[in-house]
Formats: structure tokens, C-alpha cells, sequence
DNA sequence: CCTCTATTGAAAGTAATTTTCACTGTACAG
DNA sequence: CTGTACAGTGAAAATTACTTTCAATAGAGG
């Protein structure tokens, strides 16, 4: 899974013409091994205790390539920073976020992506993407 | 539907102990009276015309109040800026968004919200909101 | 090796929003 | 009606998250 996105990236490097480079590898391990909804503020901590020397631009410019190769999507939860998730081709999913301690769940439910789909026809539009987010407090924090 | 969105934030004002000002009566009349999902830049450029006085901070801090006061709904469509639009008590819709020329449709669709609530039950989630936008192309810049 | 450029880190720049602060104006007590 | 306390205001500075600039560096192919 992981060999499968490391190989996608490196694909996705060559066929346009750009350079595989050492912080590229790091951040995408990093990324790789993160958890699934990290921040670029988080992932950046969590870089340069290994590895000093790792620009912010440079993390920066480097998630955006990610998600431009089809292995990370960028997302806004409203707390304010970007973050960036885990994607595998073909796959699609929705989240709840808990307001409370942050947790984030993943779902698909595919009658609601269906009915999502009738009324984006019912009005006309050609829907490229979607958002749903669900929030709330998870069973943990209600206790 | 304005009387009553001005009695609601009047009330408002009156509960929180908070006091009733020129600057916030004039930034409330525009508001009502603007596009359903008006950015506080947009809004500034409309009040400025009538009423140069007004500074960008008391439009910022005004909205926030009627927000509070369930007269607004602070909206994010993923342009950078953050949106207001009106809301009526009891009331709930989700928003296809035009990623070309920006337009936003408002619809409700009670099945979904309805599964939506079955998917937090199945995860142990309170839902306190959620959003629900679809993003395409709108009929017309189809054509 | 060499050369052509893509890439990088640090610092400066942006854009949206928030905070600070000295002054002003509202509302209620007297 | 005042007088006052303190909420509210505008302008400017600050903050936050992110992007761009730029001089130096380093992949990749020849
Ligand atoms: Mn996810
Ligand atoms: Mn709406
Ligand atoms: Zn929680
Ligand atoms: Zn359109």
C-alpha cells in the first residue's frame, strides 16, 4: 500500500519531467507513516525531529504534488489549517469530526452519494467533487 | 422575514446585555437586504457606498454577532473567503456550488438527512451540524 | 565531469481575519 | 434630563496560514 503510492509518486515524477529528491523521500515517508488526516504543521514536526535541515516551503510545495499524483487529498475540517489525507485510487469517503477532541472518522455510504447524484441532475449541475462532513461529539467524548 | 430577523437580533442584543449602535443597524439593513451568500468584502463595498463611516473591523465583529444570534451562517465554498447568508429559524438546506461562475444553489433533501443521522448513529457521534456542498459546473456554463 | 534546469531554504510577501487602543456613544441610574 | 460606566468603533498593527522570491544547490542525462 505504501510501495503502491511510493510508486505512483515516482511515476507521477517522471512523467512530468521533475526531479526525484532526497526531501521529497523523506517527506513522503513521513507522510506515509502519519496519521491519516495530518496537518502540514504537524507533518513538519514530525520531519524535522528526524531530519533538521527540511525547509516549510519545501513541505509545502511538496503535499501539493501529492495531491496532484492522485496520493493525498487536501481538506479543510474548519479548524482553521489545511490538512492532508491518504487517498487510494478508486476509493472514496466521507468523515465525522469530533469537535471535541478532534477525531476523525471515515464513512461511505453509497445510497447517499446516489441521491447526491440526483439532485446535482434534478439542477442541471455536472458535479466534479463533493463535501461531507459531519460534526459533532464522538461516543468517546460523550462519556 | 426581515421585520423578523431584525426582532430576533434586536432580542439578541437586548439578552447579551450588548447595546444597539448606527453601525450595526445599517450593516443589518444591508445584509438582509444582499445576495443570500455575501462575503464581508462584498458587504463592505455595498454599506461603503451609503455610509463610508464603517470600518472593515465593525463589519467583521457584526457578522459574528449575527451569526451568534441565528440570523446568519458563517459558510466557507472553498474561494478563501468566508461567506454569510441568511437563515431562518428551523430551517436547514446544503448548497451546489459553481465552481465556474460561482453561483450557489440552495436545496434540501430529507433522505439524506435522514441517513446522514443513521451513519453518526451507527459511529456513536452527537451531530451538532454538518455540510453537505456539491461542486460542478451549473447548467448554464455547461453551455 | 559538465551543463541545464528543477529544487531548495530562508526570508519576504499575501490575503483574510483578529486584536489593540484611544476615543466615542449608548443606556440606565439618579 | 444629565452623569457615568462601559460597550462599541475605526485605524492601524498583529496574527495566521500559506505562497512567492531569489540566490545557492543538486539531480539527470550527455
Ligand atoms: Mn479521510
Ligand atoms: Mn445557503
Ligand atoms: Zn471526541
Ligand atoms: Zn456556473
Amino acid at each position: 500500500m505504501k510501495r503502491a503510492k511510493k510508486q505512483v509518486f515516482r511515476e507521477f515524477i517522471t512523467a512530468k519531467g521533475l526531479r526525484s529528491t532526497r526531501q521529497r523521500d523523506i517527506i513522503l515517508d513521513a507522510f506515509l507513516s502519519a496519521d491519516r488526516h495530518i496537518s502540514i504543521e504537524e507533518l513538519y514536526r514530525k520531519l524535522r525531529a528526524k531530519n533538521p535541515g527540511i525547509g516549510y516551503a519545501t513541505v509545502y510545495r511538496t503535499l501539493k504534488l501529492f495531491a496532484e499524483s492522485g496520493i493525498a487529498r487536501e481538506t479543510q475540517f474548519g479548524d482553521g489549517q489545511t490538512r492532508y489525507e491518504h487517498v487510494t485510487a478508486g476509493e472514496h469517503h466521507d468523515h465525522l469530526v469530533c469537535t471535541r477532541c478532534g477525531t476523525i472518522v471515515e464513512f461511505e455510504n453509497e445510497t447517499i452519494e446516489q441521491l447526491q447524484a440526483d439532485v446535482a441532475r434534478q439542477h442541471g449541475f455536472r458535479i466534479d467533487t463533493h463535501k461531507l462532513e459531519l460534526y459533532g461529539i464522538c461516543a468517546k467524548c460523550q462519556r
